[in-house]
RNA sequence: CGGGGCGUAGUAUACCGGUAGUACGUCUGGUUUGGGACCAGAUAGACCGAGUUCGAUUCUCGGCGCCCCGACCA
């Protein structure tokens, strides 16, 4: 991509009324758009993150074999009154056409895709089944806020799984659980595992995962020596504590984020539309449900959070929308850029992902603009490197700054999965 | 939903009961080119409605919107 032709444009203020550092920085540097309080549009930069974001999630969901679908957002009314969610769920969107139906737009799916698989899940023979989607989520939030972490409209991966034993799911539970850690591993991101409260439908525990923030909504406890942490909102222990699991660690109590959950469900959902499967012995059954959810959009803002310095967003390599940022400090000297677009051309090639910064101007701005936008590695072109035949490399996590030959360029930016 | 704050060019801000100034951006011309450079010129603005007033962007009321704290958080 070259940025002259990049229709977004980074700005040296954040609007007045965004104080949260992740719609700060991602405005800042033209990755979104606000709509309104907690809707925001995503703009070329950042429909790349999410995509990124969301293919991790999809090999890792694919891998403990999850069968992505994608289920309508706008619902009929009849499902979300059959769960009794149309009453008791605050945050369930009501919307009347003008014939007078009700609808709601998708806030979870439970109501879809409990019937979807019921109607093909139909004997002991077809369980255990987990069936995902990755899309957007409709919530009437009182107060949205924190910027895109916190919004009416987000983009979520929630799957469902359905089980003929509670030790079946737990064992699909605890590899749900390791897929988990691995997303959030490749997204740059330390995460725990948390016991919390389980919600509106299910008096059970459930698990959260949650990565370390000052921009948390969430406070935990976690042991310093083993991988104990729990929510203090359902916790009897206090900061300072004895760790009760190892009995060597001390807890130590900190802000955190939620980026993914898990419900035990039971079979509240199966029993509510009346799905059941055949077991060995010919008797219907209601099939054990969960649902496990990650929020998309969410974690685009916790890596800002989590992972942004005093000059910019920092984005691991595996969630950058490019990899990397060739500047050129070309002047008008028509050689100098033709070698500039010589070597653009090449990295393409090789199938790495790059933004050119080709743009007419000052060596400052384009400085500035490449540590707001964040991308892993910052190739400089000028008459100087031209001359020596070296890259001048800047990694943007460290600063480091190293000058490669072309083939070591080409092999320190090659690898597209996360180097640590 | 309770409490608080704020709505002025694209963005950030200033002043004022007599129709608005600055910076950045954008456009034109010129000089620049390794950390947001300079000169000259141009562009563009009072959330909506009602009231008070000779006159309202300014004061009052209502609405809408946005932010923060709390509550809530499938």
């Amino acid at each position: 991509m070259r940025q002259s032709r990049l229709f977004t444009k980074t700005r040296k203020e954040a609007p007045k009324d965004e104080v949260s550092k992740n719609a700060q920085l991602l405005i800042r540097a033209g990755f979104i758009h606000k709509e309104m309080a907690g809707v925001y549009s995503y703009l070329p930069l950042g429909r790349r993150v999410l995509e990124n974001i969301e293919r991790i999630v999809r090999e890792e969901m694919d891998a403990i074999g999850g069968q992505e679908i994608r289920m309508a957002t706008l619902h009929p009314s009849e499902p979300w009154k059959q769960t009794g969610a149309w009453d008791n769920v605050d945050v369930v969107f009501k919307i009347q056409s003008r014939t007078e139906k009700e609808y709601t737009v998708g806030q979870s799916e439970e109501e879809i895709v409990t019937p979807i698989a019921g109607e093909y899940a139909t004997s002991y023979k077809d369980l255990p089944v987990a069936i995902y989607q990755i899309g957007q989520k409709y919530r009437d939030e009182l107060r949205a806020k924190s910027g895109i972490m916190r919004g009416r409209e987000f983009s979520m991966k929630d799957m469902y799984s359905f089980h003929e034993t509670q030790e079946d799911f737990d064992r699909f539970y605890a590899e749900a659980k390791e897929a988990y850690l691995r997303v959030y591993s490749r997204l740059g991101l330390v995460a725990k595992a948390t016991e919390a409260s389980g919600g509106a439908f299910t008096k059970k525990l459930s698990y959260e995962f949650m990565v370390l923030t000052d921009a948390g909504e969430d406070d935990i406890l976690y042991c310093d020596t083993c991988s104990y942490c729990t929510n203090v909102e359902v916790s009897t222990q206090n900061e300072g504590d004895e760790c009760t699991r190892c009995n060597q660690g001390v807890l130590s109590r900190a802000k955190a984020s939620e980026v993914g959950n898990i419900f035990d469900l039971g079979t509240k959902y199966a029993q509510d539309f009346n799905v059941t499967y055949k077991n060995k012995e010919g008797e219907s059954v209601h099939p054990i449900m969960g649902c496990f959810g990650i929020g998309i959009t969410r974690l685009m803002g916790v890596i800002v959070e989590a992972l942004a310095d005093e000059k910019g967003i920092v984005w691991p390599t595996t969630v950058a929308p490019f990899k990397v940022h060739l500047v050129g400090l070309l002047g008008d000297d028509t050689e100098l850029r033709e070698y500039a677009d010589g070597v653009y051309a090449s990295l393409k090639d090789k199938g790495i992902e790059v933004l050119f910064d080709d743009r007419d101007a000052r060596p400052g701005e384009k400085f500035a603009d490449s540590d707001l936008i964040g991308l892993p590695y910052r190739v400089v072109i000028s008459k100087k490197t031209k001359e020596e035949g070296r890259f001048e490399v800047v990694e943007r996590k460290t600063g480091v700054v190293t000058f490669l030959s072309e083939e070591e360029l080409y092999s320190m930016v090659g690898g597209r999965e996360y180097q640590g």
